[in-house]
Formats: C-alpha cells, sequence, structure tokens
DNA sequence: GCAGAGCCTGTAAACGATTACACAGCTTGA
DNA sequence: TCAAGCTGTGTAATCGTTTACAGGCTCTGC
C-alpha cells in the first residue's frame, strides 16, 4: 500500500500555484503574499511534504552533510566528540555521515570522493598519522576546495584550520603535578611513534622534566597504539624493571587503564607501588579502581568547535585566516598518585 | 583555482561517446563493446571523474546510505556495534548516517522524514521504549515502506525484523552462575523501567530464582536509566541496607562498573563484600579492578547481521517473513563473583 | 542479395527541486 | 492619461544521471 511520496508538484496543484511558489514559500517566505503563503502551507501539511534532498541538492551544489573520519569509532574517546558534532551539527540542519578510517584503506581518495561525488560538503578530519602530510599536498594539487578542519590530532604542514587540545601544555600540568608530589623518576607510556599526538606530548613531558632539572632522555619509556593492550605490554615490561619510575605518566587513558589491570594482574597496586596519570578524561577514568588522575580534554567542546567552524567556512565560503583554535586542559585529581618523599638519586 | 568537477559530460565528450554509454560502462559493463569501454574508462580515469551521488540518487530513487538512530553515542556500548555497522555498510558500498535519537525530541516524524527525503533508504533503529510501540502504527498507517530493522532492543508489537541477543536466556545464565556459587539472596540493578531489554531481563531474572525456588519478589532492587549513575545511586542504597544481598546482579556493565566505583568510596570492596555481575561485556569490563564477571553480547555479529539483514531487504525487496534474529549470550568469569558456603535463610 | 536477429550505441525524456527572467496588475507622480 | 516602479507569480531552463526506445551495423543462413 506504499503511496507514493508527494513531491513539490503535488503541493502545487493542490495549493493551487507554480512549483515555484511552492519552492518560495519554503526558501524566502516573504517573497510571497500571506494569503497565498497560508494556502501552501496547508498544502504542505495536508500531503506531509517533505522537500526530496536529493534533487534539491543536485540543483544547490551542496548536501548539508558533513563526513567525519575517524580512525576508531570503538575507542571510546570519540563518543562523547562524535556526540558534540552530532549535537551541533543538527542544530543548524546538517547530517552526519561517518566513516571509520582504516589504516590500511589508506587511501585519502576515498575520502575526496565524497567530496566530488556530493556526498558531503566538508570533512572532519580526525588524524595525526605524520607519514600523511602528503595529505595536503594532494589536496593542493587539484581538489583544494574540500573545506576540512582538524579535529584533536593534526596533519603538520597541511595548512588546514583546526581544533585541537594544547596537548604539550598539558602534559606539562601533569608531570609539573607528579613533580610537585616528590616524584623525579618519571616513566611514560606513549602513543604510536608516527602520531603528531605522541610527539607533541613528548615535547610536554621532555621540557617540563628539564625545567626540573630531570634527563628526559634518563627515563623509562614504553611506546604503542592508543589501547588497553599497550598498556598491559607497558606493564609487563615494568613488572620486570630494576629501578622502578615511582610514577608513570601514559599518552593516554585507555593505556593507563590497561597499565593498572595488567598491574593489578602480577600482584603490583595503583599508587601504592605505583603513581599513573592518563590524559583524555575519558568517561571511565573516574570510574576505575582507583580512579584515575589524569588530565581533561575538553571533549564536548572540540566537538562542538569544530563543527561550528567547518560549518562557517561552508556557509561563509573561505575566510581567509584559516582557524587555528587551542583549548586549555584541566587537571583531575584522582586517586591514582601518591605523595612521596622526594628521594636523592 | 578551484577547477570544476568533471561530470558525466565531460568523460563522454573526451571518449568520443554519448553519455548513455559512459553510464552504462559504469553500471553495466559488459553491455558495451570492450573497445570502447577501454576507452571510456581511460577518459574516467584521465579527469577523475566519480558520479554525482546526488544525480544518481535523484534519478534511480535510492541513496545507498543506512540511518543508524542510537539513544546515545557517548555509550560505550554502542562502539563496538556502530564499528561493525560500518563495516558492513561500506563494504557493500553503503554510508553510514548516524543520528542521536534525544528521547525529548520524541519525533519519529524526524527519523520518517529521513526517508521521504530520500536522505536514507533503511533504518538501523536502536529503541526499546515500550511506550513507542505506537511507531509501528505511525508507520502502517501511511509509510509502512521506510524499511526497518530493530537492533539490540525490539519495539513490540512493532512487527519489525529484528536482531538481538538473548537477553532472558543470558540473565538466566548469570542467576544460575550465581546460585552455583553458593549465592541465594541475589539484588538487581535494572534498567530503565519502560525499556523492553529490561522487562526481558527481568524475565529471566525471575524466572532463574524460581527454577531455584527463591521468591524473586523478596529481593533488593533498584532501577535507572544504563549508565554508571545508576550504579552510584544503586550503591548509595545498598551500603544503607540491613540485610544486604550476597551478589547482585546488574542489567549493564556501566552500571555494573558505576556500582562497584561507588561501592569502594564507602569502604566496601568487591567481590568480599558483595558479588557483582553486569550484562554486555564492553570493552572496559575486562579492565576494570577487579575485572568484572558479566554476560557476553556479541557485538560484531549484533552490528554486522543488522546491517546484512537490511541491506538485503533494501535490494531484495521484502522478503515475505520478517527476519528475528536471536543471538546467544555467553558467560564470561573474571573476578567479581565469590564463591561462597550456601547459608540457610 | 536479402530478411531476420543480434549486437552496440545514441537520442531524449525523465527524476524533483531551484531560480533567472518575464510579465501582469497596481500604485504612484507628473 | 501615461510612464515608471513595485509586487507577486508563472514559465521554463537547469543541475548530472539513468534508461526506454529506436536505429545502425554486422552476421548468418538461405
Amino acid at each position: 500500500m506504499t503511496e507514493k511520496i508527494p513531491t513539490i508538484q503535488d503541493v502545487a496543484r493542490i495549493a493551487g500555484v507554480s512549483t515555484a511558489t511552492v519552492s518560495r514559500v519554503l526558501s524566502a517566505p516573504d517573497m510571497v503574499r500571506a494569503r497565498t503563503r497560508e494556502r501552501v502551507t496547508d498544502a504542505i501539511e495536508s500531503v506531509g511534504f517533505t522537500p526530496n534532498m536529493a534533487a534539491q541538492s543536485l540543483r544547490r551544489r551542496r548536501v548539508k552533510t558533513v563526513l567525519v573520519a575517524l580512525p576508531n569509532i570503538g575507542n571510546s574517546f570519540f563518543g562523547p566528540i562524535v556526540d558534540a558534532i552530532e549535537r551541533a551539527c543538527t542544530e543548524r540542519g546538517y547530517d552526519v555521515l561517518i566513516v571509520n578510517r582504516r589504516p590500511d584503506s589508506s587511501d585519502d581518495a576515498s575520502l575526496l570522493s565524497y567530496f566530488n561525488s556530493n556526498r558531503a560538503d566538508g570533512l572532519l578530519l580526525f588524524d595525526g598519522s605524520t607519514s600523511r602530510s602528503n595529505w595536503s599536498a594532494r589536496v593542493g594539487n587539484r581538489e583544494l576546495a574540500f573545506p576540512t578542519v582538524n579535529v584533536c590530532e593534526l596533519i603538520e604542514g597541511g595548512g588546514l584550520p583546526t581544533v585541537l587540545s594544547d596537548n604539550e601544555g598539558g602534559v606539562e600540568m601533569a608531570i609539573d603535578y607528579l613533580v610537585r608530589m616528590g616524584h623525579r623518576n618519571i616513566g611514560r607510556v606513549a602513543g604510536p611513534e608516527e602520531n603528531v599526538l605522541n610527539r607533541q606530548r613528548g615535547l610536554g613531558y621532555a621540557k617540563a622534566l628539564k625545567r626540573h632539572g630531570i634527563d628526559p632522555g634518563l627515563q623509562w619509556r614504553h611506546a604503542g597504539p592508543f589501547g588497553f593492550q599497550t598498556g598491559h605490554d607497558a606493564a609487563r615490561r615494568f613488572v620486570e624493571l630494576a629501578d622502578k619510575p615511582s610514577a608513570v605518566f601514559c599518552d593516554a587513558d585507555e593505556i593507563a587503564i590497561g597499565f593498572i589491570s595488567e598491574l593489578h594482574a602480577h600482584g603490583l597496586t595503583c599508587p601504592n607501588d605505583v603513581s599513573v596519570m592518563g590524559f583524555d578524561d575519558i568517561p571511565f577514568a573516574a570510574q576505575s579502581s582507583p580512579p584515575l588522575t589524569t588530565i581533561r580534554q575538553q571533549h564536548k567542546q572540540l566537538g562542538r568547535l569544530a563543527a561550528e567552524l567547518l560549518m562557517d567556512m561552508l556557509e561563509g565560503g573561505l575566510q581567509g585566516e584559516t582557524a587555528h583554535v587551542v583549548l586549555a586542559c584541566e587537571l583531575v585529581e584522582r586517586q591514582t598518585v601518591r605523595a612521596i618523599a622526594p628521594t636523592q638519586t
């Protein structure tokens, strides 16, 4: 019994006007006389008309859709951010298309195709693989026009507008705190080597340590992808260590939580045997046992600002200046860091 | 320097054929002679042509896009499922549109509009508010045609194809296990009252208890939305209890983890003071301290099967039979349940 | 040499909206 | 009375594909 979906023609016929008028009622209401307008709105109402987006996009040359390219939807870090993006977008009438950017399908081409096949007007790109700085070149080549905002991470030299946290400052804050708590032997479990975040956070780590007269080069270090597994691996190496750091800074909460969890499995406890800090403040950080001391990123803000920025770009054309938003981080003190008497090493 | 995006016309001109032929090369290659075909593919290659989806959708009357309506993207339970959906969809050339279904914007109308405005061909609906069984009515009324698959939850009486876990059986499994471990005073922290999952899991709970000669009506119970907060609330009530259950079954891992976390804050520990079980096996369950004993849902499978089913429907038309897939759950034994000597109450 | 049957390919009409342009009807002011 | 200027509306072209239909070509068998 599938009735046909009503078109603008149906509305026009019922209201006794031309399709042009119906269209105008929808997009420029005060261009049409009040009485006519009312007849049209009634007709729209009565048949339940909704403009066909395909037709509209074809004619208008834009789809009011934003593409969100994530490295891994499964990672709980992205949940709140995507949530904020979706909110901001629907508020302004944009749809949100999600694509999981598998590292293997490294084809930026497939992202670009979303643009020139008219499936998305703009792109929110979560990507910081430094190896991918050729993206900008690629873009510069021919399709410069795909409006893109880098979120959370950034592509160095890409020249793209960016919204991210002050990663360097955030880590400095963490290290300062650990030092203040008496730690001077501070290890680090880092993110993937080829990632910008890893570099930025590494910078903050080194800078802060140096400021306190500690040689960053001498500290214990482990690196791996963002995720529990890296925490596990690090913990297994950690327990073997002869000279254990009294504190370990982890580049991500998931890593920190994996680290602590595996530590427990080996009979060590946090913060008694070692203090641990994370980075992100994902929702679980507050729930783990013990609750994780960490550096908070402003997830909601990151998502919302990036989305707003992109939509502004889409609507205002390119504004000359390419924006660069950096959000401050915040120290969240919970229970995985213990104050110790400063030892003379 | 924004060059124009190439159209099928450009390709046709370059290859020296008509647009019809180009179109055929793309959608029915063996309808055109090998030599011509090659000239066309070369032309396509050389200008980097990608069909304009808006035009294609307009003509073909389908957009190859699936709408995913979640109650809350932020909830980490959905991560792996959405991941699986996205994988299955892109494999078959479908895009994934995400919409966060805020309870307040209760308008099913807005979901339907995705359909009749030609923005999505089908819907993966995560929704189990029993109050919403009018959805089916609404659908039956006029827009029956929006192909929909219920995922994880289901709308009772909606008559929609469904993919979900054996919630009842899963909880029975949990209770059987707790009883086997010596528990006979088993509380429950339930999900939101108006949710089907709550009902289904409640059924399993009651059934299993009765089978073991325990009166479900006499057990301690707390209910609230899925999320940490409910766990916290439950814990605060729990610590006040005179006659504490020796075990508590939680309707979701997030609830269980919140419960344990808040218990710790009050000086009680799990599983020494109380055994706790969750449901879902979200990624964090294995990482929390102590690792959570829970009932695993097959997230990947749920997502993939639902997506496949929907796409099959879209491509094969409606198959007469409306499918009803129920996936088995699995008990994951970790460390939040302690064996106790059965007490004679 | 020709009818008939296949193959390929082109022509042109959709799909459902938007919008430049034209124009009808009314004011207004000279 | 008429030119000029508004308003409000309709006409028709357009966006970039797909596809029904028609027709040209080649091949076969007589």
